[in-house]
Order: C-alpha cells, then sequence, then structure tokens
DNA sequence: GTCTATAACGGGATAGAC
DNA sequence: GTCTATCCCGTTATAGAC
C-alpha cells in the first residue's frame, strides 16, 4: 500500500537523495526526474525553479530536525550539562538515515554561500540562539567569542564526520567504522565537550 | 617589473580564485579566462581538461604545504607534543593567504569524492602516515581507532574554519574575529589538543 | 496534472588560421 | 603560442497537446 506516492514527493525523495550523492550543482533536473520516474517538466511545474527544489529539501529536513533539537534540549531540564546539550545539538542530524539524510546535511553544512541566506536566517537563527544561551550557562566562565568559535568548531566536526562517513573506512584501511552510530555520537561529543572545556585562549601566548 | 606572467601562470592564479570563490563545478573555463585575461582556447592548450586544470591548481598549492608541515614537524624533535604536532599540521593551512590559498583548501577538502583519489592518494597518503605515527607517540594510551577519528574530527574543525572564515564573523555579528590568523591558530589548537586528550571511548555507556 | 517537444542558453572541447 | 569560430552536448525552462 502506498507505493504510488505523488509525483510532488517522489520528485524531493530522488532530489535529496542525489543532492547528497553528488551536490547541488552537479545534479541535474534530469538526473532528479530520471530517478524518480517523473517526468522532466513535472519539476518546473510543483516546483517553480531548481532554486526553489533545493529550498524545499532542505527545508523540509530541517524542520523535524529543528523540533527534536528543542525537545532534546527541552527534556535535559532547566540545567542541562555540557554533553546533554551537544548531544541534543548533534543526535538529530547525525542519527538520521545515514544514506540520504546525513549527506544532504553535510552538502548544506560545506555550502557556505548557499547556508546563510536560504539556511540560517530563514530556519536556524533561533535555535542558534537557544543553544549558545544553554552552552553560556553550563560554561559560565567562558568568554563569549570563545564559546562561538568552539560552537563554529563543533559544527565543524559534524559536518566532516556527516560528509565523510563513507570515505574514512576507506582511508583508514577499515579501523574506523561508521554503521555504530550511537557509538560515533559518543566520540563526537566526548572530543567535542574536551574542547569546550579547554582553558580559554589568552591574549599573549 | 614581472607584471607580464606567462599564460600558464595567469590561467592558475585566476582558477585557484575562483575554484576556492565559487567552488569546482560551480566555476565555468570561461571565468577562469576572462579573470585570467587570457584567450579560451589556452585552456585546453596548456592543461588538456577541466580536470587536469584542477588536478593542476591543487598540486601546485599541496606541494608546499607538505613541505612545510614536515619541516615543522622535523623541527620539533624526536618526541613533539600534542601542541607542536597539531601546529605543525594546521599552521601550514591555515597560515596561508586568506583570501586564495585558504578557500581553495576547504573547498578540496569539503568534496570527499574528488579528495580521495586525486589528492589523498597522490598527495597526502605519506604524511597521513608520519602525523598519525607522530600522534601515536605523543598519545600511547589512545587506541588507534579514537586517534583515528580524532585526526578526522580535526580536520573537519580546520575545514569548517577554512571553509566559513568569511561567514562566522557575520553570523555572530562581529563578535568571532579570522583577521587575526595566529590568534586563530591558538584557538583551533587548543580545542583540538583537549579533544585528543578526552578519555578514550568506553564501549559500554 | 502529466506528458512530448523544443526553445534558449551556457558549458567544454577542438579545428585551423595566424 | 595564441587567436577566432564553431561543434556538440547537457542544462533549465516553457509551450501546448492530452
Amino acid at each position: 500500500m502506498f507505493e504510488r506516492a505523488d509525483t510532488k514527493s517522489k520528485i524531493l525523495d530522488a532530489a535529496e537523495k542525489l543532492f547528497g550523492l553528488n551536490g547541488f550543482e552537479a545534479t541535474s533536473l534530469r538526473d532528479i526526474t530520471t530517478q524518480a520516474d517523473v517526468n522532466l517538466a513535472a519539476v518546473n511545474y510543483h516546483f517553480q525553479s531548481k532554486d526553489s527544489l533545493i529550498d524545499a529539501v532542505i527545508a523540509r529536513r530541517i524542520a523535524p530536525v529543528t523540533r527534536m533539537r528543542h525537545e532534546m534540549l527541552d527534556a535535559a531540564g532547566a540545567h542541562p550539562t555540557l554533553e546533554q546539550i551537544l548531544t541534543a545539538f548533534l543526535a538529530p542530524v547525525m542519527n538520521k538515515d545515514l544514506n540520504v539524510v546525513v549527506p544532504l546535511m553535510g552538502r548544506i553544512l560545506s555550502s557556505p554561500d548557499l547556508f546563510v541566506d536560504r539556511v540560517f536566517n530563514k530556519h536556524l537563527a533561533e535555535t542558534s540562539q537557544r543553544f549558545t544561551d544553554a552552552l553560556s550557562c553550563a560554561l559560565p566562565d567562558l568568554p563569549r567569542p570563545d564559546l562561538l568559535w568552539r560552537l563554529h568548531f563543533s559544527i565543524g566536526v559534524m559536518t566532516h564526520t556527516m560528509l565523510w562517513g563513507e570515505i574514512v573506512p576507506k582511508i583508514t584501511g577499515g579501523v574506523c567504522d561508521i554503521s555504530d552510530r550511537p557509538a560515533l555520537l559518543h566520540r563526537v561529543v566526548t572530543f567535542i565537550a574536551a574542547g569546550f572545556r579547554a582553558p580559554a585562549s589568552k591574549k599573549d601566548y
């Protein structure tokens, strides 16, 4: 049942898969419509342009991530630990379907130009505010520039881990394994939490 | 004097600038030849194809980075500290010309598909080996998977910091500043070193 | 709503004069 | 080595039949 998804959803599914696999630029509408098994013109009928399609693909996946992030942060209570904050921030992204959503997120986060105008300002500004506030509470002695830089570094760890997921096992000769998602999340949180707890940078060194 | 650089160099200069600015896919040969003020056909004369041009652009910048990395690691002596190893690894990339080389490096590192075959295996495999060995010496108790994962995380921090350099001041309302390169390097090394020194991940948690 | 067909354009690459 | 002109392909987008 429900085998015949509607055209619009089929396009979104195919697009997010191919965008994640090959990037936004390298994916043509022909690739998408072939994968989705729909007609080429359907894209411009349901969405107005390739750009709008990209927006739609992103919006569909960011919404639940944002919701889950806030839920997890709420669930951690009034004074969440650093690890709880980081987990609430990272888990909703990193525990998604590895083969589709994660590569897509990686693509988004490694396209700064596309990101700021069309993703951050539209979908993430509020979330960013909440998590920086929570981090400030958990690390009251960390100066604000350090805190923001370290959050930025953390996003770098997350992005790279997602984007390179399938590469790491290759170039490490199989030593690193990505199939155990909770273990990987734990590794990331451990690494980042230690980085956040490092002494604040001094002006003279 | 030397105002009239040869065509080949002009193409390489223009290409690396535009590749860093807009990415490899989004940069056309026409963009490059216009920027370089040379004829379109010159690209296919001096290089055989756009792909070969990309390889040439990358190779020209990676060589000095690799040399400097090894020099700095050598200079740190037989038993370098964790901070010395990380600085030797990161400084040669992060202290380059911010406006051209750094964005280019960011682009390379955020294109996994392009990276493994055409960059890692060709230029970085040996360097990778040397630095993982050095890290093993500095952190003898850290299990190998943790060590490799954390090196991977570190590259994520570096990549993201490079790729998003100009964005961070914007979305932090000017709190974060990228103009002081040594300070930024110090922030990165502090963060990563603490992450490396975190307890190794346990199987049960 | 969905298709076929095609317009309009920009891309990489090449032939051949100079 | 450098140019002009051009080929051929893939791209987005649209017009119009069904």
